[in-house]
DNA sequence: ACAAATAAGTCAAGTGAATTGATTTAATAA
DNA sequence: TTATTAAATCAATTCACTTGACTTATTTGT
């Protein structure tokens, strides 16, 4: 028996910790505003106009920010207003599919520098994770030839694949990765590519990429219903990504829902509204890449038993979308997707009426209750690769650390 | 137009806004730890043994913590613990229910000092408020007698009501308060005690409760289902409880469900799943003073239309319990409520087995999937007492604050 | 054209909570 | 009896933010 209790306590603060916060409260600010002057940003952020001076300083110091053309606004002295430098960070985003796996490396707003994929090789994970590392070396190769400052700005590197972490397998599916999900992916990754690694699920990953430069730019509570090869979604409460107890919170397409008209039967979600639903309905093969244009065709062509899917998919999503407001009363909820533009979009129509809910207020805000996101193959490659940007950047992650 | 576009930002921090977030998080590691040693707080959180003492200190001096005697843990000078001090603070919690208004006075560790009910006339709020701030006074005076140093460390006051706010009626449903949700009821309320007041639903005023001294003391994931005259959830979600874009989280009694055999007919989950459905069955008046024991006595009877009742419930709780484990990820779901002990115990029981989730783990924490809270009519006002306590001592509600 | 008003931004000194490093106190272990 | 370990304090230092006075640049009003 040990004597010493685990104690259970939140970190304390200190003189550089909150330094280190409102640094990141600029950037968040400049992030989500655009340009700003150090006197707005002071009332922005209830600092003192001198504080927010010497910040702004040595962010440009650090090649964080930079200023633009003064601007004048009326009375007294013109206004300097400050961006954030694109070239001022870099992050590398690894997307690991079932049978791909997508790289990305952006730059502190987001812009996509460089962009890449392998096919996974059926082999599991010890071969996998070669082709990985050797996609991420000439995404890095690519990337120095572009900018040749970028390496010393790298960041981090964010993995996002499949969920849930941790589980023994439910049910009976081939679409999970329990190979994957089971070998040391991040520490093999941290070593092979000596950059801090993170892994997230893909519907987190595409939440945060919504969040970024999408739908939800600038959105404290947004749900993001993420339909690709499964079915999750990305939860954006108080403006930071929540995870749950174990990083599976979101994970709606394993929700058993009633089956209609069969008594009592349950069934998972996604096993009805999925990617890979779709896939077996239209005897498409999932790792085909010219799959998005194969699914558009479908839906232009359309026929009954499509028209019949899409039908009983919407039906679902609408009273998922209508739970999940009554649950989260979000400020909008995003379907987005590894899915084909107008898969999604024909889907938000679909389930258009909403049903009633408590997101249906009188006097509602700008952004729809259900609108369409990001639904692009790269999105959440896009995502993981904001993931690291977000954790060096965001004034969430660090209130509350010390900084050694 | 206007020139100035509103600017969205997050709060600067400084060192009077870092000291407050020490001090809040000594007070939570003692509330959560019971009693610490100061070089026990400087491990926990980080901070140095000299600003530990130095915060230690002057928490003692301000009566919110005091020693206990010295024990000795084997070599080295012998520690001296310190715990909070009960009477350091105290906070009124209010409920406003249908048809009755509870108060309860409680101190720092959460101990019920006085509590007093009242019955709501049927006039709606204009006349209710007159109640309401009669039976605080009185509450007030009670306290006075009973410590008479108490009226000067009342942090503030907390009510808690049936929500949703600010929402158009959905449905036409005579449980709803709609007069009292569009009434400037924090405001009189406000002007009435000279207090601070804060509004929340009665499932987050639940919820709070049990983090504070119920099921969830220590969680930081967890999530309660308020079963009460609705039904409803608190959201405690990284320690601390989510309120959603308009408080009006967790509001799953509106969830709108498949009626199981009727084709594609839904309806809001607590119209069966209530305590007002149970009244309406069992032909009871909810404002009835007795109406828990009289709940007990069916219970103890049973019957075919009661049994019928509880297996319907129990099924569809069955199912939100593993749609919330999938959604959340919680450590564990608490099913709690306004409603007798009898009824959420015998749900709890009828519940089981639950269906397989990712709560479903191999290494599972030490805390049951389910397991049952507080079930009590004065449950509600405690949490709702609680909240002014959390609101002052609670690190997260002022870690970005600044103070003035 | 000139003063007054307004706003952005800087300078220089002051503040205060935490850190650093040395020291004291009190127990167990050898 | 001495070494070791741990809790707690003392005194000096640090550093990010605040304070208050000041400079600069523009518009408004006469």
């Amino acid at each position: 028996m040990d004597r010493r209790r685990s104690i259970r306590a939140k970190s304390g603060t200190n003189l550089g910790g909150a330094s280190a916060h409102n640094r990141r409260i600029m950037i968040d600010a400049l992030r989500v505003n655009g340009a700003l002057s150090r006197a707005d940003l002071a009332r922005a952020t209830g600092l003192t106009p001198q504080a927010v001076s010497n910040i702004i300083e040595e962010l440009a110091l650090d090649g964080l920010v930079r200023s633009q053309a003064s601007v004048r606004r009326g009375r007294g002295q013109p206004a300097t207003p400050y961006q954030l430098v694109a070239e001022g960070a870099f992050a590398i985003g690894l997307q690991i599919d079932r049978h791909v796996t997508r790289t990305v490396i952006v730059n502190l707003v987001g812009d996509v520098l460089i962009q890449m994929e392998a096919k996974l090789p059926p082999g599991g994970p010890t071969q996998g994770v070669v082709v990985i590392l050797d996609l991420i070396r000439k995404a890095r190769k690519a990337l120095a030839a572009q900018a040749p400052e970028a390496e010393k700005r790298l960041v981090g590197l964010g993995v996002a694949m499949p969920g849930p972490f941790g589980i023994n397998t439910l049910y009976d599916d081939p679409w999970m990765m329990t190979a994957w999900q089971n070998f040391p992916l991040i520490d093999r990754i941290a070593e092979g590519t000596g950059l801090e690694v993170a892994l997230q699920n893909d519907a987190a990953a595409a939440a945060t990429a919504e969040r970024l430069l999408g739908a939800a730019h600038g959105l404290d509570h947004a749900i993001c219903i993420y339909f690709g090869y499964g079915l999750g979604t990305g939860l954006i409460l108080n403006g930071e990504l929540y995870g749950g107890a174990h990083s599976n919170a979101g994970e709606i397409g394993m929700i058993l829902a009633l089956v209609p008209g069969d008594g009592l039967d349950v069934e998972p979600l996604e096993h009805y509204a999925s990617m890979a639903a779709l896939c077996k309905l239209l005897n498409l093969d999932p790792s085909e890449p010219e799959l998005f244009g194969q699914v558009t065709d479908a839906l232009m062509h359309g026929g009954p038993k499509l028209d019949e899917w899409i039908g009983n998919v919407a039906q679902r999503l609408r009273r998922t979308v209508q739970a999940l407001e009554s649950i989260f009363d979000p400020q909008t909820i995003i379907l987005c997707g590894g899915a084909p533009r107008t898969l999604i979009d024909r889907l938000v129509a679909e389930i258009q009426p909403l049903l009633p809910s408590i997101a249906d207020r009188a006097s509602r805000y700008p952004e729809a209750r259900l609108q369409a996101g990001l639904a692009d193959p790269w999105s959440v490659a896009l995502g993981a690769a904001a993931e690291p940007i977000a954790r060096t950047f965001d004034p969430r992650f660090s209130a509350i650390l010390k900084t050694a």
